[in-house]
DNA sequence: TTGCATATACGAAGACTTTCGTATATACTT
DNA sequence: AAGTATATACGAAAGTCTTCGTATATGCAA
């Protein structure tokens, strides 16, 4: 349980959200879904990016004619697990139950996924019976 | 729903979770139990806490004597539900269950716990047919 | 009331993040 | 091959967060 790494900003999140979601990217597709929403120059996001390559290591880029073809090496999974460790560290004092409650209480969670939750619960307990 | 508050830092988190644990406290106090388990300057706490009195109004005090008295305004349940829903926005996509996964996933709930947020879940149906 | 212990006030340095202007490189078009 | 469009490289400014040194105020004890 590694917690040295370096947690993402939000602005680096952004990039990796759109990197997990779409896949390998340039710096100009990027932007372009980033700028929709955000006014910001290009040479911001290539400036993220490459730090986020070179300095903290949280992609990788493979040149391709006079672009750069960037990929998160930070995988979505593992930068989730570090969010909710330290988040449940910092604001819930350890306690993933209140998390989940405060998670849900918003209701937004379709009956499907409030299904599925309770069937995660399941096995869960199931799994730790087994131990 | 305002999105604009701002979010406290992991640093202010601290000093909020302990006000909120004790109660109002002097920075004396809070200090004290910071620098238990990190090596940082009394007048460090003083700053931090003066600047989420005057600048961002996290906290209120009161003077007594030669020392104040700090009190959480920002209460942990509002901070809570800020920081789970930028959480949700910014590495879930949104989405409530797969955060609720990650938190339970890899952490050690109790048995009790466990039941505790299926009963919650059942409640959050029960209402929701009653809509 | 003088001095000591302790509190707050203030200012600024250092680190990190975000931003962008400008310089330089590279591919493509004509 | 020269020109243009577009990419990367680089450096630095601006903003925020964290840190602490030093100055100043205040209450208490001798």
């Amino acid at each position: 349980m590694q917690r040295k790494d370096k947690k993402p900003t939000e602005s680096e999140l952004e990039i990796l959200r759109i990197l997990w979601d779409n896949g390998p990217s340039t710096v100009r597709e990027i932007h372009d879904i980033i700028s929709k929403t955000k006014d910001v120059g290009y040479t911001t996001t290539l400036k993220l990016m490459q730090i986020m390559t070179e300095k903290k290591g949280f992609l990788t880029r493979a040149k391709s004619g006079k672009t750069h073809i960037y990929s998160a090496l930070l995988t979505e999974s593992k930068a989730q697990q570090g969010l909710v460790d330290r988040l449940l560290d910092t604001a819930f004092d350890g306690s993933a139950m209140k998390l989940v409650m405060k998670a849900l209480g918003n209701r937004n969670s379709s009956p499907d996924e409030l299904k599925k939750i309770k069937e995660f619960i399941d096995q869960l307990e199931k799994d730790r019976d087994n131990d």
